[in-house]
DNA sequence: TCTGGTAATTACTCCGACATATTACAGGAT
DNA sequence: ATCCTGTAATATGTCGGAGTAATTACCAGA
């Protein structure tokens, strides 16, 4: 049986169409796979405890070979969502199962329409942790650390956060502190969260104006840091999560 | 060629030796070896940067088909430990890369001699996030949340913590306090990290005893909840946070 | 000698068929 | 009605080969 639905594939070996079928996402067939079944999840397109047909079935389905589907299906169930048994079909996982703060997880609730509870969800954790972390930045940083972010600070000013050097700037800012912690759990847990919430809302940023200028508050966490207040630090980032709610709010109403 | 080591396969059609060849941590046998692989990873015995060999010649030495192998591979893939491209082989990422708060991730690290920095790390990380949990808590529970902690909280009395089921009403006690914070994200969190830190404890809790009785100030925590005081409930569960520190040091210690 | 392009090697990627084992389900026995 | 057991369905494990992509080494030209 010769394939013939292009859909999944990367054979373009004389397609005069489109240059990238897939190549979306994952790189990978397998990738594709797992991002695409990974946001029919995530999105509420299969309901927990649905079953997703017979292997077999599946494969036929999405015109691809077991393998790669299995391959897929495995990647899925690392991160909890779904559990196969013999017989049983692959099911979709409870959502308390669900590894949400995985990086690829975040990614695909943050594809499609991200549910606002959820996101609630998530800015209430970083409304905890944020804080903490620029405590602990303010104990613990050195040179190196207030030099890169100082060095964050002016690429911010420079290109604003309207641009992507301002943004990938921002993020800068953003890790230096963490790094300042010196806890890698941390800095797993804020990197996570903050790669898929800025990623959002850079997305639907479309030509919106900012709430305000936020370099002000920026700098405000700078110094407490250099300064080593603590106290303060954790205050002035408190201001920059609460800041960043704001805008994700208005930019998921609008 | 036929496979004659045992070593990793389930076939024990008349073997009279142990009963259970592998079947350890995974029930499947890709489970199995992303198993031994994580696990091998995360003690240091694969540093960032090296490369697993080939893929033919690991699935060979594995005695396993390269099936079998590249699954498991797909499963570390996910969780952020490796990446394998063609020609360069199957390289172990670099530390930060790594989802340090993936469930079996934490198994894996807590399996053999876990890094004290490590876990120095997870319990900061549950310092900041618990008592911030029990605060909001003690905003949002209702009467289901507190009658499920009461009766946890008995049976903890009932039991001690001594024996399993008393370690299974703390674990029950401290998700109804999770699940009464309505967030999801905080729920995975904390279940992530409390069910691999104090699954470390409670194997490496031999004989100890153990510094003192922890029932009083579950209670106390108990009951700031139940009164909806919000800013004595994060203080008391603080309390328990660094009551585990302690248990879990002196563990580590010993 | 240095730079650039080209070819070959190497390893991953995907495939489909076969063998196996576990499980759900139904039908019969107690 | 409950328990047990046999059977069928289905996922898992295995295999080897064809295909593809990237690194490396080599060679030609400057």
């Amino acid at each position: 049986m010769v394939k013939e639905n292009p859909s999944l594939h990367r054979d373009e070996t004389e397609n005069g169409g489109a240059a990238k079928p897939v190549r979306g996402p994952g790189r990978r067939l397998h990738g594709a796979i797992a991002h695409k079944l990974g946001m029919a999840i995530l999105s509420g397109q299969y309901a927990p405890g649905d079953v997703l047909s017979g292997e077999v079935a599946f494969a036929e389905e999405l015109e691809v070979s077991r393998s790669a589907y299995r391959e897929a299906i495995q990647v899925l169930t690392a991160k909890g969502l779904v559990e196969s048994r013999p017989k049983a079909g692959t099911r979709v996982l409870p959502r308390n199962r669900w590894n949400l703060l995985d990086p690829e997880v975040l990614a695909w609730a943050f594809a499609g329409e991200p549910d606002i509870q959820f996101v609630r969800d998530l800015f209430e954790l970083r409304a905890i942790v944020e804080p903490a972390a620029a405590r602990l930045a303010a104990q613990r940083r050195d040179k190196d650390d207030l030099r890169i972010m100082k060095d964050a600070l002016a690429a911010m000013r420079r290109h604003t956060l309207a641009t992507e050097a301002g943004r990938a700037a921002d993020r800068d800012f953003h890790n230096a502190i963490l790094n300042a912690t010196r806890n890698d759990a941390l800095l797993t847990l804020t990197a996570s969260i903050g790669a898929a919430v800025n990623w959002t809302t850079q997305y639907k940023q479309r030509a919106r104006a900012l709430p305000r200028n936020p370099i002000p508050d920026h700098v405000r966490v700078y110094d407490a840091i250099a300064a080593g207040d603590a106290q303060t630090a954790a205050e002035a980032m408190g201001v920059l999560v609460d800041l960043a709610l704001e805008d994700t709010a208005s930019a998921m109403a609008g």
